[in-house]
DNA sequence: GCGACCGAGGAAACCGGTTGACTGAAGCTT
DNA sequence: AAGCTTCAGTCAACCGGTTTCCTCGGTCGC
């Protein structure tokens, strides 16, 4: 018989190595308030070994301790962007001993509800919250609580627990490229009004526009998604005077998925990437290489920012007193064939 | 104070509704063997309403009840068609009244310790493996337990809890529409080697190939990814003969991510689309439309997929005897750009 | 030599539900 | 009128850990 087929509990383990099951507690979640014997301490963690002891998350739960479990609330499943967030996060709490659930937050529509199931019933012990937005109901009910969470990507204001990437910088990073391939009027296509990367991308767009010194820096919003970029793309792409030329020469999208329904858009009034207009995305996932032309893209760290959260969590559930942290690696600009230098009036080849 | 602080507990609204615990918690259970009047009921639930009662989880799996809550492995949250499944998989455990935790599952590597973690720590009720694979260690663990479960997408031949989409017929109707055209030679894209849904849809192309009289059905493997597909398709698209002009005239792939990294090898070949080569991608997602030129796709059932899974483990661990599902909705071809009447050789214009 | 102290570990009371056995009153039989 | 059901709900023992307060034997200080 290779395995037995009844979960060990905590007394067959206080058995097994001839203790009680206080003791085996406390050697096995390493308390310091006791001493026990170093070789009383070797039988338990033996015994614990050979029976495959696994605690009952509830039991502990009940008993006051925690559940070593976090949630993570994102916005869209659908959005590579945020689940590149979250195995960082996922990779991270199982580090640390704690398993992270995966909820999606349809916009703030179940974050009530799953505030309720996820922390009221005892079945998780913090919340990393991705999908953050003013007016969102779950910020009351946490500011209000005795919850440990911190918002990531998506900052609060005030919370004094955002952790967040240096979105500023990409856009600084994409516009130094365009700028110095000769582009000067650059078009930034943004995310819905409200979500804080997205607003802080834009100001950060058009400060650095002006500081460059460009002739225009026109911005319009739009979704995540590949139509909200296609739309926005369309808006700024309608040729303001009459003689049918784009009135600008490249996009800064907020999202890849916008830079992906952009260049559809872009081919679809009759023009060429990268001749006529120039793209580039933020973050850089595998299909941006993949597309036609492959895209030039802002690496952002998704990943780390995913671990940075999960780190500042663990923190505040140990008592340890909250603060914003800005994940400090830089944006990486990942250069493809969407990007190139603009064709000048009357430099047609 | 417009929220009470601290949780409601089952004494509580005991002590509010004026009755024993015992009685509040068969009434919220809706319980059949005990009689209540129901006036008493009444004045159960609204005492459980009025002080916004949560049952703690944990104790409610301690005292041997279920958790309602469920875990979803899927190997990989980068890949969409897994996520899209994943969603429909978790509304519809909502709608259940059962909590649906994603985990992803690298390959096996972590699939023992999610096993344990969820289900030896009391946290699920039952397991939606997506990740099942030929020597999958869960997989030997599982036949010996008594864990509610049920595999999706990818069947475990033998275990009467598969929950899988007609894939066959999707093979069926994108060679349909490729010989509809004309091609004669058709190449297929397949999934790794073992993957269930991969491997009887490249039998069923290759039967059907048989069928349509095909001139040539070659097939090449690779992962689900854009490089899997990129790989794939410069394997099949290498000329064998001398004179330049590919062997196959279209390609039809086992995921859309393949169908990507495939149609950046052929335009590396200097090969048109869908001119030169046809390709057609399994599995319709939004960014199929958008992409250059937008793709034609097999829609599947993806959403159905998740829920009939859920439906199926709910059945499962209410008692009912488990069994084979095969998902009802029929394969819908997108019909999109990059299909087109073959170059026949001669015909060139 | 005697109490104080310390190291090593144990006993038992919780945590918040669930559940089967049980009870008191009312209704039905005969 | 006594006995038997049925109704409506209560009691108390769990579930499997954690934690607080003890105990017990030996050392140490004086």
């Amino acid at each position: 018989m290779p395995e037995q087929p009844v979960r060990a509990k905590l007394v067959d383990v206080a058995h097994a190595a001839g203790v009680s099951k206080a003791t085996v507690s406390k050697v096995l979640n390493g308390r310091q308030d006791i001493s026990v014997r170093p070789e009383t301490r070797r039988r338990v963690h033996e015994a614990a070994e050979a029976l495959g002891y696994r605690p009952h998350s509830g039991a502990r739960a009940l008993a006051g301790a925690s559940t070593h479990a976090l949630a993570l609330l994102i916005p869209a499943l659908a959005n590579p962007t945020y689940v590149t967030i979250a195995r960082g996060a996922y990779q991270r709490a199982r580090e640390l001993g704690y398993l992270s659930l995966l909820a999606e937050d349809f916009d703030g529509q179940e974050a009530d509800e799953s505030f309720h199931d996820l922390v009221q019933e005892g079945r998780v012990d913090g919340l990393l919250i991705a999908s953050a937005r003013p007016g969102h109901p779950l910020l009351d009910a946490l500011s209000r609580s005795a919850i440990p969470h911190v918002f990531l990507n998506r900052s609060v204001e005030g919370s004094g627990r955002n952790i967040t990437m240096d979105v500023a910088r990409s856009s600084v990073t994409a516009l130094d490229h365009l700028h110095g391939l000769g582009h000067r009027v650059v078009g930034h296509i943004a995310g819905p009004p409200g979500i804080t990367p997205s607003e802080v991308r834009k100001e950060a767009f058009l400060r650095h526009a002006g500081t460059l010194g460009l002739d225009a820096a026109p911005v319009a919003s739009g979704d995540f998604t590949e139509d909200g970029g296609g739309s926005a793309a369309r808006a700024l792409l309608r040729p303001a005077d009459g003689d049918g030329r784009p009135p600008v020469t490249a996009l800064y999208t907020s999202s890849l998925a916008q830079a992906i329904g952009a260049m559809a858009a872009i081919r679809d009034l009759g023009l060429r990437i990268p001749e006529d207009v120039s793209v580039v995305g933020n973050d850089d996932l595998p299909v941006a290489a993949h597309l036609h032309p492959p895209l030039t893209t802002v690496a952002m760290p998704l990943h780390e920012l995913g671990t940075a959260a999960v780190d500042a969590l663990v923190a505040t559930i140990d008592g340890k007193p909250a603060g914003d942290v800005v994940v400090p690696t830089e944006p990486r600009l990942m250069l493809r064939g969407s990007t190139a230098r603009p064709a000048r009036p009357g430099e047609t080849p």
